[in-house]
DNA sequence: TTTAAAACATACCGTTCAGTCTGTTTCGGA
DNA sequence: TCCGAAACAGACTGAACGGTATGTTTTAAA
């Protein structure tokens, strides 16, 4: 593959994954995102078959740099430490910093995105977004499962319960930020979730040291 | 106004509601509206002066009927029990009930669709949104202050933090009921920060009873 | 019963949309 | 240097869209 392809490829993805989380998949027109890409229609249709396609690998780009990004800061935790209540604690302060601090603040999940225009694409892209929540959702499962065997939590916890509800605050706290303008609120609940495990395991890794 | 005139008018808000919730507002066209709700092209434009005015009308109508719900919800809980606490988990258990055994299984909240969409619509419409996700705060924050300084909790924790966080929690998980066509995720995570509460409140209570 | 406004119904219009078609340029081998 | 394929560029098309224009029916009060 030419340099010069895979490049305008890129724009084409970069422009419409701006766009989409701006305006929405249906908001925003093939057109939009040309204008934005600084390409042609003749290269768009190149590349991406139609506008449903593009749908596709859009978000199949960007769960890739998403769950490359996520297992680099869970190795990252796991080599700096062996227990896995510090990585776990490590894992979402990371997190939280990503969020904050990232050079585009956040303007929302595509994920989210992507599951309320949910009706309007394929089934298998549906299939798809789910899958990438899932394997997000596994990083955590795993560690959390870590956390509850070698410190039994004050109140029985599933491992899956935890992910779910850091997913969720995730994915609420973004609502949040979009609607009052507040690029805080998400890395606030991040760290109000960190609270709630410190009370569930407190007690078992006192009792540990 | 004449009976019919409000029938109509209801119907499109209805249908446009319905298949807003399904396809996003700009994946909604006026036809399909038109369709769904058995009504004719100048009763639509009779009703509503534009696309981006029905936007604005639908949302209004939703918040009103969803504010009116919650006070009703709010006002029972205080009927049934004198302290914050029992109400505060009347309130929280009743409102389960209602996202789990809703006629039509909740398809996620419109709030959310309309703030990812927000960058299309007027601005307007975005402050209203913002203010009526304000409101749904509040009535949560009032009653968390009451149990907070009826009963001090084991850790600093403000009501408008745990406000924040169940609203999180909600809009949070009818996005993964939805990515996942799981019904039970909301509910679920509504019971989880029970626990949470439970957690942070139990010490007092038990000291106070 | 008349009347004027509200409440429609529907054909139509200009624009925008996704997608196509017909070329031209770029580029990496042979 | 030549060639074929990849990588464009951009005019064009038919359908769908939001919105309008014009006419008809319904309604409720005088």
């Amino acid at each position: 593959m030419s340099k010069k392809g895979e490049q305008s490829r890129e724009n084409i993805l970069m422009a419409a994954k701006q766009l989409v989380m701006q305006n929405g998949f249906a908001g925003t027109s093939i057109d939009d995102i040309l204008k934005a890409a600084g390409v042609s229609k003749g290269a768009f249709f190149h590349h991406f078959r139609s506008k449903a396609h593009l749908a596709s690998e859009l978000v199949r780009w960007h769960a890739g740099n998403d769950i490359r990004m996520f297992r680099t800061l869970a190795a990252e935790a796991e080599a700096m430490y062996d227990d896995p209540y510090d990585q776990l604690m490590k894992f979402l302060t990371d997190f939280e910093a990503y969020i904050s601090n990232s050079a585009e603040p956040s303007r929302g999940c595509m994920y989210a995105v992507y599951t309320y225009e949910s009706e309007a694409l394929d089934e298998d892209v549906n299939a798809f977004v789910a899958e990438t929540l899932q394997q997000w959702s596994a990083i955590y499962i795993r560690k959390f499962q870590e956390v509850i065997d070698r410190y039994p939590p004050v109140r029985p916890v599933s491992a899956r319960q935890l992910s779910e509800m850091i997913v969720s605050l995730i994915e609420g706290g973004l609502i949040l930020q979009r609607a009052y303008g507040n690029t805080q609120i998400t890395a606030r609940q991040s760290e109000h979730f960190r609270d709630y495990l410190d009370l569930l395991f407190a007690q078992s890794r006192d009792a540990a040291a």
